[in-house]
DNA sequence: GTCTATATAATGATAGAC
DNA sequence: GTCTATCATTATATAGAC
């Protein structure tokens, strides 16, 4: 269950995100000078721009990774192991209001490889979806223990609400965060924060008491995909 | 409180959605055709492309619109008054599940300009704000006239309450349509509809019953804004 | 492994004829 | 208004010396 696996340990690999950059591979140090330019600029940087970040050639960079798109794979990759290795302790008890949110403000350690995430996010491609399956399926167990323990109410598909509460929570933030982007480019943390800031009041009355006044829509849906009547006409129901 | 206001009157205007491209200027034909190539592939499209889609020169473009900025300007003008006299109608009656999900799914003919829509919302910018903020205030007026007609629970922010269901109803509907993006560009219908279909049950059940079983982390919360401990490490509660 | 120098392709934009 | 032709810039990527 528990999906921790380092992703560093190889000849060439060696970078917890704590370690000084001096004592980092010449790859590894173009691969996170790329990440975070890649997380502050989108994926339009430039191999320049990253190799002048690195203090190195761009033809270096490409001897070493092939192609940008290369790169970007690498870089991909140990976003990937990095968030894997890190999402599990911090994610334990956010499970009540805004989850992700109150995920992405605790990790300012990890800045750069939120940053980048969040870039993959608004990108898509296969580190996104690879990214939000990871995040449902852990939402899945968590919802489950909470309803087991009488935390949460219970769903008819857990495994519905977990993609819809996952989907709901990064996109809200993540549409937050391209319309106010922080004023400084590595102020993620501090702007999380101010969104999570601005939502909990009516997240928390949401989760609580619900939106709707009655429970005439739901018990109506409910009768309707027990028995769909046509599915021509009545698909937008 | 109806804010429609026409965008094509004057004498190079004359664009109402529905008229054959023929019929318009070659600086609305360019218009038009970028509004699509920027709905289809994002504002990474080369000003060539759309003037090979509008069958004129890449010189002509520039001619009309003064530089590729120009023209993405005056794109976000016609696309947003294009929203601004259409949505009313169609909004009125989707208030309640996943508002606008619904409004993106009925609305085909108007594809370019939600596809265009869709790219400003993932990548920033002007208009993007402008028409977040437009379906706020629209929100706010719609969520208060539910509840005064007792179908929604009153918030003790009605703003901040428009604000989060927007954001986590666009943002819910844009990531997912990054991550699953519809086989066939012009399908946003489409995807938008199945988007729409795999959220309506945990939806409903969130909007009747809400996610916690008990009250009290409202509470909590009350309490807390009610009178703020100190603010500086209670600042993530 | 690392560099300099360069090939090649695409971009946004301009000049000037018609 | 519309075109052809072209410029200047920038991008990724390669060749080959060290």
């Amino acid at each position: 269950m528990l999906n921790v696996r380092s992703a560093n340990e190889g000849r060439s690999g060696a970078s917890g995100p704590s370690l000084p950059p001096e004592d980092l591979t010449t790859r590894a140090r173009i691969r996170d000078a790329a990440i975070l330019r890649f997380a502050r600029e989108g994926f339009g940087a430039s191999v320049r721009a990253i190799a002048a970040d690195a203090d190195v050639s761009p033809a270096l960079v490409l001897h070493h990774f092939g192609s940008k798109d290369g790169l970007r794979a690498a870089c991909d990759e140990h976003v990937l192991a990095t968030v894997r290795s890190t999402k599990h302790d911090v994610m334990a008890d956010a499970a009540g209001t805004s989850p992700m949110g109150a995920w992405f403000a605790q990790v300012e350690e990890y800045a750069p490889a939120v940053g980048y995430a969040l870039r993959s996010l608004q990108a898509g491609g296969t580190l996104a979806r690879a990214f939000v399956d990871h995040m449902v399926s852990d939402a899945v167990v968590y919802l489950r223990e909470a309803v087991a323990a009488g935390v949460l109410v219970p769903s008819r598909d857990e495994e519905a609400r977990a993609r819809y509460l996952v989907l709901s929570a990064m996109g809200a933030l993540l549409l937050s965060l391209t319309l106010d982007p922080p004023e400084h480019p590595d102020d993620l943390a501090g702007a999380t924060r101010r969104y999570v800031d601005s939502v909990t009041l009516p997240a928390l009355e949401l989760y609580t008491d619900g939106l709707l006044a009655s429970r005439r829509m739901l018990d109506e849906y409910l009768l309707y995909v027990g028995d769909p009547p046509d599915g021509t006409d009545a698909a937008s129901a």
